[in-house]
DNA sequence: GTCACGATTTGT
DNA sequence: CAAATCGTGACG
């Protein structure tokens, strides 16, 4: 019955790379979901816009946990955005999913139509309702590589990817 | 304890 | 272009 959900392996690789295999795969909670339109990658290392670049705290313990985890933060004191966290355990990168397919684009819509809250920060793609199945590439995609929405700092970084059918 | 600041969305 | 709205992190 868990023979499709993704395995830790998937997410325990650099995050450039998790974002990309992310694209495709499909998001599902609670009977609700679709597959990965777009995403976008925070590093852990020389990421200005990354949360985990000011370091270890309360907020990003989940990020320097093990791989294949959500991480959910508030945005704007409104709208709940999703990541996915990758990297071995202790780094913090993470792929936040701002579009999914049958959901109109934006990464708080997504969780509002998913009905994803904070309640599922650091609750386990793997073994948990909250999960991502392998999906079997379309006959036709590409990647289009863009620099991320919304961000001041580091902005200029190509690592918002968005797949193309 | 206090305060400024958003990885957004929606309406003017 | 500006408001809505609140958890987090820095500072003291």
């Amino acid at each position: 019955m868990t023979a499709r959900v993704l395995p830790r392996s998937f997410y325990a690789r650099p995050t450039v790379e998790v974002a990309r295999s992310l694209l495709g795969q499909r998001l599902e909670f609670r009977g609700r979901g679709g597959r990965i339109l777009e995403v976008e990658a925070y590093l852990p290392e020389g990421d200005e816009a990354a949360h985990a670049y000011r370091g270890r705290t309360e907020r990003t313990e989940v990020l320097f946990g093990p791989p294949g985890h959500a991480y959910v933060f508030l945005a704007y004191g409104m709208h709940c955005c999703l990541n996915v966290v990758a990297e071995p355990e202790g780094v913090p990168g993470c792929v936040l999913i701002r579009a999914v397919e049958g959901v109109g684009d934006g990464p708080g819509k997504l969780t509002r139509a998913l009905g994803i809250t904070l309640e599922q920060n650091g609750w386990d793609l793997v073994s948990s309702p909250l999960r991502i199945l392998h999906q079997p590439p379309p006959a036709h995609e590409s990647i289009t590589v863009t620099p991320r929405i919304g961000i001041r700092r580091s902005a200029q970084l190509p690592l918002r990817f968005v797949l193309e059918t």
